[in-house]
RNA sequence: GGGCUUGUAGCUCAGGUGGUUAGAGCGCUACACUGAUAAUGUAGAGGUCCGUGGUUCGAGUCCACGCAGGCCCA
């Protein structure tokens, strides 16, 4: 006969991969695939990684969530299919390349030719991806591996480029101008990566000015704007107010020129613009060169009154039309610091560019040699002629060699015309944190840039509409950190001046009039030939051309009017790539339309909450553009991994967790577990591996002791499930109520993970399996397993306890995939009850309403309630548990409770070890009553009242609450005023009875008879006697079904009473055939019992 | 600077719609159990529910303003 495997130690990594081993052999991952076919498909896309780094054990955090919601749909009947991938494009990858080939980005084409270069970029990308592989098996993680998409696959960018044919087709992808940190001593734009390298942010002191705005028309009222950019305010075209600001108009006199003016500036901004000492001055005492100044606040207004005034041009050197030079209202604006007014530079600010925008106001530009409009500084960093006093002047002091570094600075010698031409309020250095060129040292511009967009503003609404029918988890960051950026959605910047990247396919003229966007291989092919017939390509090129650059760069093609046209030398915007997999991964629309169809969009994804405004945008993005749907409809944003004390983990400060190590410790279940139950996905999880090592000992531990528990009696008897399973009502009260708990479970558990809710599913499980199985259930039931023979009571516990486990493992199999199929194989491999092959080809467990027995869950907690008490009472009188003792007395107020009790009592009786259960009610006249408000109920009726109500209720004495719960009501006067009070408006409970050693909880009493009879105390005595001849068995290495022979001598009477008394108790407990009171030999054991000592001797049949 | 988020026992976390003894696990202490045994059970100690105001008869819970940590973005 078949036997359930015992195991005399847990090990539970080895476990992980014999599993593993087990799930290769049998291929059940493509069987959980393959079998579903045909059934409605769930759609997971996944979020590719980059191998060109080692995991971390964050990564196990994301892709356990990715898994959980896998498996489990898979068990709810659908197809998953998940297609794997990786991310390869980028700059990390090309920094990493420099680094190894010890190049800089201005060396690529020279030291290095962008051929060898990228060539080095294939090859480092891919280095680490057969630690990514190991972990994503070890930690069973179940993706399509043999054919993930790759970024920078031909067919994939084949993909993305008809994509972006097809915006430019819709007129959504165009070229413009974008406010980006740039280096002029560099020459290079800085991406936002560059930008937050350590070093780059320094402190520095610049000059700095609140500048004077004179107001269109006014005799001398002028707007006060502060800037650390002084060189900025040559390209001033605006100012910004805050709506809700309080702004003032000040009476005053100009520290520079001692004119008379009248300043405006922000209410709260006036301490800081004029000293309090001054301000009981008079304004007609001034006289020119006073250190005070007197001022005087004449007006008051808001900021959305000032918004629309005109005023004069600051510093006209170049002009602009209007609505520029006006005061408009920024979002941006705030009182902590400057005047509350905000000098607007379209070409030098990023608010600046989309406040101006926004407001349809002009910037400052000039026309460079091709007639195209451009700033006033140049690529260099010097002002350009048109700003004739300063010409040629960098704009920043740092910019200069340092022998040609003028004494006073750019921003110095602004200030000084601006105070001689009374438009300086205030010139001061001030010191601030500013980003460096982490290349160069020098500090850098926010400077507008050449860039190809995406328009994505021009489906703004439909963004934001589509955004609100998907489910986020948590919902906050849909709402709040995705749900804003989508209100305040600016267009997308592809562009990017990199080499390892997928080239924009658009080619333009040689006068930049024509242009030319391809969409796909065959096109560019036709285009090709074009130019060779127009003779300025000697080849056409291959099928296995690579579609990268240095090669791209090197097709020219012919324009309709036979021009030369050369490819826009940027590259896209990663994000891009990873955006477009839902159709890249299929080489959509070149193959694999059906595929395509019916996996999109997708069911749910899951990536870092980092990514929001990276792939769950992009996603979204071109779902909406293209497609006018969404990308996915649902999806988890995790959050953090961080170490034990809430630090970042780094590779830098050490603290980093490897993940190989800790599931070769622990095994992948219960790092996986650890991880989900610990905290919500979404909640950072602060990794601590002691608690990777408590989920494996309460969880794992307990659950593989109750299957060893069950195994090893269930061996014995035979127990293989087999003939008819016994009807639930034949089964024991403990066995209906384990089994009404198991229903429920499933019910919550299928519901959790339903809601994408996996920590809430973990929590229940664990729930179960440690406190009502293993603790109540196998604890209680204990000696039904193991005493007496196979009979029909022993079958139904053997049923109950293996319909748990089983249950158990199923509902367990997402998040623990191993141990759960360690599991379902050996209870599966003796009854053969299933016929799946694991575990995960098995459908998820259906709750069974009618095993759902609410009154008897209740009637089981009272029993726990009850048995608790009185281990506590126990423990307060020092009695042991194994004394028996006559009685408990249970006060009870209604009859339900009473036959509630009484359907469980045995139960109780046995587990604290007492002979009866009395109850007393009213009629035994001892009850105590104790009565306190419901505060839920009467703060409805009597609202401010309550608080007499309630004193009043305190008060109450028996006759009282005799009262109440005789009428069912009760009325008392509060402030002369009479109302009437209901039995639902307090709780009575009783607490004391008097005599007795009593405790409570909640509404339950109990009351212990500590009274210990002489036959109770043999009792105890024989029990102990029990205890020690068990001990004995065991240490002579007895069977647990070994017959025994046993003889005790004893001088007390009191002991042979006890054992004479007991005998038939003694001789069932222990698998004695023969008790007998007699002399021992020298063979005998001495063993002491409470201070009594005897001696036994004990014989095998 | 902005958006989002977290703050409850030494640690990790629960605490529908406000309701009067704020819970669990781990850890700690003590005890019990010893045929689940490198297990297990019971009990105990341990709290300014981040702070300050407010709303309310009543606030861990609602509102406002702060403080501290985190992420993303400027």
């Amino acid at each position: 006969m078949k036997k359930y495997t015992e195991y005399k130690q847990s090990d539970f990594a080895g476990i992980g991969e014999e599993i593993l081993q087990f799930w290769k052999e049998n291929g059940i991952f493509e069987k959980s695939v393959t079998e579903k076919e045909g059934q409605p498909t769930f759609t997971f896309f996944e979020g590719p990684p980059s191998a060109n780094g080692t995991p971390g054990i964050h990564h196990v955090m994301a892709r356990t969530v990715k898994d959980i919601f896998c498996r489990y749909k898979t068990q709810k009947g659908f197809q998953v299919k998940r297609k794997g991938g990786w991310d390869t494009h980028g700059l990390p990858v090309e920094l990493q390349v420099e680094k190894e080939l010890g190049i800089k980005k201005d060396d690529i084409g020279k030291k290095v030719s962008v051929e060898e270069y990228n060539q080095k970029c294939r090859e480092t990308v891919m280095r680490f991806k057969n630690e990514w592989d190991d972990l994503t098996e070890k930690m069973g993680y179940w993706v399509d591996l043999n054919d993930p998409y790759i970024t920078f696959d031909k067919k994939y960018i084949e993909t993305l480029w008809s994509l972006l044919k097809r915006l430019y087709d819709k007129d959504l992808l165009y070229k413009g101008y974008t406010i980006q940190p740039y280096s002029p001593a560099a020459g290079t734009g800085l991406s936002s990566h560059e930008l937050n390298q350590p070093g780059t942010y320094q402190d520095v002191k610049d000059t700095t000015i609140t500048a004077m705005f004179k107001k269109e028309g006014s005799e001398n009222d002028y707007f006060l704007a502060w800037t650390t950019t002084p060189w900025t305010l040559a390209a001033n075209n605006g100012l910004a107010v805050g709506a809700g600001i309080t702004y003032v108009k000040v009476k005053t006199f100009n520290q520079y020129t001692f004119e008379p003016i009248n300043v405006i500036l922000a209410k709260d901004r006036v301490n800081a613009y004029f000293n309090q000492k001054a301000k009981d001055l008079k304004l007609e005492d001034y006289k020119a060169g006073d250190k005070l100044i007197p001022f005087e606040i004449v007006e008051e207004y808001k900021g959305k009154d000032l918004a629309g005034t005109d005023y004069e041009q600051l510093l006209p050197y170049v002009k602009a039309a209007k609505p520029a030079f006006t005061v408009v209202v920024g979002d941006f604006v705030t009182t902590e610091d400057g005047t509350g007014i905000v000098h607007i530079s379209r070409t030098f600010g990023a608010d600046d560019y989309r406040v101006s925008v926004q407001n349809n106001m002009p910037g400052i530009f000039v026309k460079d040699e091709e007639g195209n409009d451009v700033p006033i500084v140049n690529k260099q960093g010097k002002y350009v002629d048109e700003i004739t006093d300063f010409a040629g002047m960098y704009v920043k002091n740092e910019y200069y060699s340092d022998e040609e570094r003028p004494e006073k600075s750019l921003d110095v010698q602004i200030s000084i015309k601006l105070k001689e031409e009374n438009r300086a309020f205030k010139v001061e250095k001030y010191e601030h944190s500013y980003p460096h060129c982490w290349r160069t040292d020098k500090p850098i511009l926010y400077y507008p840039l050449d860039s190809w967009f995406i328009k994505t503003t021009a489906y703004k609404d439909q963004l934001v509409e589509l955004n609100k029918t998907i489910n986020w988890k948590p919902a906050s960051t849909g709402e709040g950190r995705f749900g804003n950026w989508l209100e305040n959605l600016v267009d997308w910047n592809l562009s990017r001046s990199r080499y390892w990247g997928t080239p924009l396919p658009i080619w333009v003229s040689e006068d930049k009039k024509e242009q030319i966007c391809i969409g796909s291989l065959d096109e560019l092919k036709a285009e090709v030939a074009k130019s060779i017939e127009a003779g300025f390509m000697t080849e056409q090129i291959g099928e296995d051309f690579d579609l990268h650059r240095p090669y791209v760069d090197d097709i020219v093609l012919v324009s309709a009017d036979g021009q030369k046209m050369f490819r826009e030398p940027d590259l896209i915007d990663v994000w891009f790539d990873s955006g477009a997999m839902p159709y890249a991964q299929w080489h959509y629309p070149f193959e694999n339309g059906d595929i395509f169809e019916k996996n999109f969009p997708a069911d749910f994804i899951a990536e870092g909450v980092d990514q929001t405004r990276g792939w769950f945008f992009t996603l979204h993005a071109l779902a909406v553009m293209l497609h006018d749907s969404v990308a996915f409809k649902n999806v988890i944003a995790n959050g953090l991994v961080l170490d034990k004390s809430g630090n970042k983990m780094s590779k830098r400060l050490g603290n980093a967790v490897d993940p190989f190590e800790t599931i070769g410790k622990f095994g992948p279940d219960a790092t996986r577990w650890y991880m989900i139950s610990n905290a919500n996905p979404w909640d950072n999880l602060k990794f601590n591996i002691e608690g990777v090592g408590e989920v494996q000992r309460r969880f794992f531990g307990t659950l593989y002791n109750t299957y060893n528990f069950f195994a090893l009696y269930a061996n014995l008897d035979g127990f293989t499930f087999e003939g008819e399973t016994i009807p639930v009502a034949q089964r024991t009260e403990s066995d209906r109520w384990i089994l009404s708990r198991l229903n429920s479970l499933v019910q919550k558990v299928d519901q959790a993970y339903n809601d994408y809710e996996p920590t809430r599913a973990t929590r229940l499980i664990m729930d179960f399996v440690t406190d009502e199985v293993s603790n109540w259930y196998v604890r209680l039931n204990r000696k039904r397993f193991w005493k007496g023979e196979y009979n029909e009571d022993k079958k139904a516990a053997y049923q109950t306890l293996y319909t748990c486990l089983m249950t158990v493992a199923k509902l367990g199999a997402p998040v623990a995939p191993f141990y759960m199929e360690h599991l379902y194989q050996d209870l599966n491999k003796v009854t053969g009850l299933e016929t799946a092959a694991s575990i995960h080809l098995t459908d998820f467990p259906v709750s069974d309403d009618s095993f759902i027995n609410l009154d008897l869950e209740q009637k089981m907690e009272l029993a726990q309630t009850i048995s608790s008490l009185t281990h506590s009472l126990r423990k307060k009188e020092k009695i042991k548990v194994r004394q028996p003792l006559s009685k408990i007395m249970i006060p009870v107020l209604d009859e339900k409770i009473r036959h509630q009790i009484e359907a469980v009592d045995e139960l109780i009786k046995s587990e604290i070890n007492v002979k009866d259960i009395e109850f007393l009610d009213d009629a035994s006249g001892v009850l105590v009553k104790k009565i306190k408000p419901n505060f839920r109920t009467i703060g409805k009726k009597f609202g401010p009242k309550v608080k007499f109500v309630a004193a009043a209720v305190n008060s109450w004495g028996q006759p009282e609450i005799s009262a109440i719960e005789r009428d069912g009501k009760y009325d008392i006067d509060i402030d002369g005023e009479t109302v009437s009070l209901d039995i639902e408006d307090v709780e009575i409970s009783s607490e004391d009875i008097p005599g007795w050693s009593v405790a409570s909880e909640g509404k339950t009493t109990v009351a212990l008879d500590v009274t210990i009879t002489d036959e109770l105390r043999k009792e105890g005595f024989a029990r102990d006697f029990v205890n020690r001849l068990q001990n004995l068995r065991k240490d002579l290495g007895l069977d647990v079904q070994d017959k025994i022979s046993v003889k005790v001598s004893s001088e007390e009477a009191l002991v042979n009473e006890s054992l004479t008394d007991n005998k038939a108790y003694i001789c069932e407990e222990t698998q004695a055939t023969t008790l007998e009171l007699a002399a021992t030999g020298t063979e005998s054991h001495e063993v002491d019992i409470d201070g009594h000592i005897l001696k036994l001797e004990l014989s095998v049949n």
